[in-house]
DNA sequence: TATTAAGTATGATCTAAGTCATTTTTTACC
DNA sequence: GGTAAAAAATGACTTAGATCATACTTAATA
């Protein structure tokens, strides 16, 4: 008999991934900590790993600790009426996800789930609250980052409005191959739609006007992107 | 031969609004600040009269200070490729506007602009971030505050993608009826156009149909909210 | 490797909402 | 108080993009 799925998590689950060798440290914002604290949130957090399309948290929950993405892809999304997903930014390793929920004391007003298979490791509230309270180089870089977050929102807020669905994806697709970075982007139809805010029958359409232009080259569901330059330029500002 | 404008500014401004005495300080975060904290504060602000749609700061512009309303309306917006702009939020009285981009030590990503005639004082940089520093209670409201408006955008993101004009006329009127408190909602209709990201026409409109469905009556440009209940189920969630 | 299900693609149709042109009303200012 | 300019309103027209139906392809699992 074959092992159980459970054990094969387990299993995977037991990388022992410590933070001190943890290949995203040097682009998160643990980077500032030292090592003390690092031994700190390493004998406190716990490592899992997430299976393709698993929740990290769901919609109205409330949060008990904060998620970092030592490898794999996070969508993070919140559902309309209809039940149709927006995703609203795409997390990638190294980042830190969750933590704003943290400081409002509110339920998650959006939801996170695995777009691959994933290491992710968590901290609970209480350890993270802790460590922001007393390292100021976290407590700044969190800072940083939330303004920064709020920034790229409102640009987000402006493009939905004024641009039209094909510079819409022009500027999505540039996002995503950054933040794919060395690999094709690897997401669904329907999570590339709902990340662009469109129908999913219209994103085809485009995606294929797209290739006909020679912008992109699909690999199957994979998307190579060809010609950056010709994207920003039909992107817009 | 009369005052000139600068005289009428002048004696406007020299309201002497102290923090100690300014109304909207409960409102604010503020409020958590030590008597002596906000003393400090008051000999290093500057109080200022602003007529209607003066800019506070503009795009691409660094900040040098935050801005604290203590009587007025603030559009907070960025101008698309053609010039139209968004506007992403609506700040009053004892809001502290500005702060955001001091954090991510970029440009302002955002313009802000009176839509009246204001009260706004304005506090330097290092004054604010020193507060922000040394007081938990200021932190921990602004890591809050942040914290809230990132999930107000979020689902400001949702609703451009997956709404209807109308659903968004309906729940933009709701929310400029909270912040307009007592007031009837006054906005140009363009402007009120640009809050829900739809062409002023459209949006002249929609405004018609709600005055004839009984949900709104027009006292000329300013709008008075008559059935929220109809408004919220049009809305939608 | 068959069978089913999920994801991708295409076609036909409809309408919400944008654009442009013009008129009416309100506001600002000599 | 009269005139000019800005804002609001209405009409006619066009189209981007949603929706629904269906066909095809790739992936999953027995």
């Amino acid at each position: 008999m074959g092992k159980r799925i459970d054990d094969l998590m387990l299993e995977k689950s037991h990388k022992h991934v410590t933070c001190e060798t943890c290949g995203a440290l040097k682009d998160s914002l643990f980077c500032s900590l030292t090592g003390d604290e690092l031994t700190s949130v390493d004998s406190n957090k716990s490592c899992s790993y997430f299976k393709k399309d698993q929740p990290l948290f769901i919609e109205g929950s409330l949060p008990r600790g904060v998620f970092c993405i030592n490898e794999g892809k996070v969508k993070i999304y919140s559902r309309g009426e209809d039940g149709k997903e927006q995703i609203i930014h795409v997390a990638t390793t190294g980042e830190i996800v969750g933590f704003r929920a943290m400081f409002s004391g509110e339920a998650y007003g959006v939801a996170a789930n695995t777009l691959e298979e994933s290491n992710i490791c968590f901290i609970g509230k209480g350890d993270f609250l802790n460590m922001v309270d007393t390292n100021v180089n976290l407590r700044n870089g969190i800072l940083r980052e939330l303004s920064k977050e709020l920034a790229d929102r409102a640009s987000f807020i402006k493009n939905m409005a004024q641009k039209s669905v094909r510079e819409r994806l022009a500027s999505s697709l540039l996002i995503l191959d950054d933040i794919y970075a060395e690999d094709f982007i690897n997401l669904s139809r329907e999570d590339l739609a709902n990340f662009v805010g469109t129908a999913t029958e219209t994103l085809i359409r485009l995606l294929k006007d797209f290739k006909d232009e020679g912008l992109v080259k699909t690999h199957v569901r994979k998307i190579e992107v060809l010609d950056k330059e010709g994207l920003i330029q039909l992107a817009g500002s």
